[in-house]
DNA sequence: AGGAAATCTGAACAACGTTCAATAAATATT
DNA sequence: AATATTTATTGAACGTTGTTCAGATTTCCT
């Protein structure tokens, strides 16, 4: 590898890195391309060497942050009661949980919208799948009789649902909810899905 | 009222109007104060007389929107078998068709966000309030024991759970689910949140 | 060392929300 | 009815954006 590629690699990770920074201080809308430029001292115009677009650098970062997400799931999958329900609760919990720790970061993961031509690459969609592999296998033992199909797509819902009272639940706009108070309901209404969907496969 | 205040409000009306129609065929982001002054036939600067800036604009549009989800709500409310397990599912199910067929209005509820520094304004929280009122009262049915309060946070996390189906769902980014699949799924874990709830408060 | 290739620079562009001095219109006053 | 005063409208201009690009600079290969 040459020296001109390594500082390239070297700036690129940099900018990454700072455009992370940058979102989880002030938010997807104060992400610059000035800023970043002259936060890893180069010039503005050199930042779409790095880089296609702010586009791809939204992803790249959302990239990060999803691995960071999965790691913070894996490590809720694997620890205390390993009961799928209390695993799946857990789960849920972590979520939240690392939501309300990197909120810029992960509301940056669902309000960023590129245009409708562009097409996501492969490697972020798969970013994105990875995640109801958490919820999958704890539901497989749950849900014995179901396909895999079938268990994809609740895993899916069950994800969603949990991600829609993280969502709404941190939102300042509305009526704040406590941070603790927002955990005990999801606890509880996760504790619920799974009753129902248990009973009802009965 | 005068003839300038009449015209005034007349062009106002059409303003939010074009807004309206404007969110709906180019999503959020393709509202523009250029094209919207052509649209009713003022200056660009002018929108400035009839609206303090874009925020109050969106948040306006907004108004019309929740309001009529609210009467999407309320009608799937008072039709069909009134038992309140399956009213609550009809109203998740009216919630989806309703994202469904207002995609980027909808959206725009959710996707817009203000400076941190500038308050909401009542009527638009308001607005947003309004909506639990149709799962508290038939799940105030299902769970007669609990307080008005707990009974609030539980209708929050209830449709927070619905909204993010309904998001995650209607997101093209993943997997494109069929409308009917994701109408059949929210209606299977509504059901399932219900029973769940009611089995654990005996 | 020297020419070719890649990279970096910072000025320039187009599009945006917003402001504002000047103009026009409407209303109030005499 | 004529004039003065308040109000509304205009479109040019401002400050920020993301993005591009011709020229300057650096790096690389022989």
């Amino acid at each position: 590898m040459t020296k001109a590629l390594e500082r390239r690699e070297k700036l690129r990770v940099d900018l990454i890195r700072a455009a992370e920074q940058m979102i989880a201080e002030r938010g997807l809308s104060g992400l610059k391309t000035r800023d970043l430029a002259r936060e890893i001292g180069c010039a503005n115009g050199a930042v779409y060497n790095l880089v296609a677009d702010v586009d791809e650098l939204v992803l790249r970062v959302g990239s990060r942050t999803l691995h960071r997400l999965d790691e913070a799931l894996s490590a809720a999958e694997s620890t205390g009661n390993p009961s799928p329900q209390e695993t799946l609760v857990r789960i849920a919990i972590a979520y939240c949980d690392f939501a309300a720790e990197n909120l810029e970061l992960w509301r940056a993961l669902f309000e960023h919208r590129m245009a409708a031509d562009k097409i996501l690459p492969d490697w972020s969609v798969n970013d994105q799948l990875q995640l109801f592999r958490h919820i999958y296998h704890p539901l497989a033992l749950l849900l014995p009789e179901r396909g895999r199909e079938e268990l994809g797509i609740t895993a899916r819902s069950l994800f969603s649902a949990v991600h829609g009272m993280v969502a709404l639940g941190l939102e300042q706009r509305l009526v704040a909810v406590p941070l603790p108070a927002l955990r005990k309901e999801i606890a509880g209404l996760v504790r619920a899905m799974i009753d129902g969907l248990v009973a009802r496969a009965k």
